[in-house]
DNA sequence: GACCAGGTCATCA
DNA sequence: TGATGACATGGT
């Protein structure tokens, strides 16, 4: 299938650091989403080829919704964003599945992206649905009830350190009770995020990546490392402002559409280190 | 071998 | 509220 029309840069979006499962193989990338094998390829101007093994709502994915045009306007008083955003034109927020971010980002922390992406994968490849498709083999990331199977220990194993209690109690809490994270979207910004806070493990960094990656919320301004400088650098330089002043500060300066700032400040901090000190 | 990584939590002033 | 160190481990 080939998808038209799209303002998507495809590559920067998959590759920016907020989905961990998207390899580059034999000129195409390579996925699992919803239990389905995804296979896409960048044409020439806006065009996608699209192969899948089921149904894949690439639009809700993809988020084609948002107007990137628009959220890139509402930047326009900022002294640095018309230069970023300019840099990486069709970066989108992905919306991906609730479950798998918020295990996903539980792992992530004081790690690195080859580091995460490999952990994953092992954890997919594991416990994950086998599924084949075009002669290839693939696995889904694993659902709570496949990982309710697996005892803290083993997830120590895998590497996961210190984290393994973080993801075994995560796990349980969605198996006992029942819990289907999508609920989440219905709630208010904060009062979701107040609840992924009360996981053991999951703090403000964590809650605000799986709201903002999964559960529609795009005021939410993860704050790492990498944005941490290069907030600093580019708008706080002379004084070092704690987590709750940058806080503040990116809801009354970027307002609605943070998330999308946040991961043009991060991506940009990632390409261009130098642009920070 | 040192330094760092898409942090969180407990503890103490 | 804010500062500090422990936590596990692998990438560079």
């Amino acid at each position: 299938m080939i998808i038209r029309g799209a303002f998507l840069d495809l590559q920067t979006s998959l590759t920016c650091g907020q989905a961990f499962r998207w390899k580059w193989m034999g000129n195409q990338y390579h996925g699992v989403v919803q239990g389905k094998v995804i296979i896409l390829k960048a044409g020439s101007y806006e065009t996608f080829q699209l192969k899948s093994s089921g149904p894949f709502d690439y639009h809700s994915y993809f988020r084609l919704d948002d107007d990137l045009e628009k959220i890139y306007g509402s930047f326009s008083g900022d002294p640095h964003m018309p230069t970023i955003t300019r840099l990486y034109p069709g970066m989108r927020i992905l919306r991906q599945e609730p479950f798998e971010t918020l295990i996903s980002y539980i792992i992530s922390q004081v790690s690195n992206i080859p580091r995460i992406t490999r952990t994953i994968e092992t954890l997919s490849h594991r416990y994950g649905t086998r599924i084949r498709f075009n002669g290839e083999v693939y696995h889904s990331f694993p659902s709570a009830e496949q990982l309710s199977r697996v005892r803290e220990s083993s997830f120590r194993k895998m590497g996961l350190g210190y984290r393994a209690r973080y993801v075994r109690n995560a796990v349980q809490r969605v198996i006992d009770d029942s819990w289907d994270l999508d609920t989440l979207k219905k709630k208010s910004y904060d009062e979701a995020k107040t609840i992924l806070m009360s996981l053991e493990g999951v703090g403000d960094k964590v809650a605000d990546c799986v709201l903002l990656f999964s559960l529609d919320k795009l005021e939410a301004f993860p704050v790492d490392r990498w944005v941490r400088r290069i907030v600093k650098y580019l708008y706080f330089q002379d004084y070092d402002p704690s987590e709750k002043r940058i806080h503040e500060w990116a809801r009354d300066h970027f307002g609605t559409f943070a998330g999308y700032a946040q991961q043009y400040l991060f991506h940009h901090a990632r390409q261009h280190p130098e642009s920070c000190n």
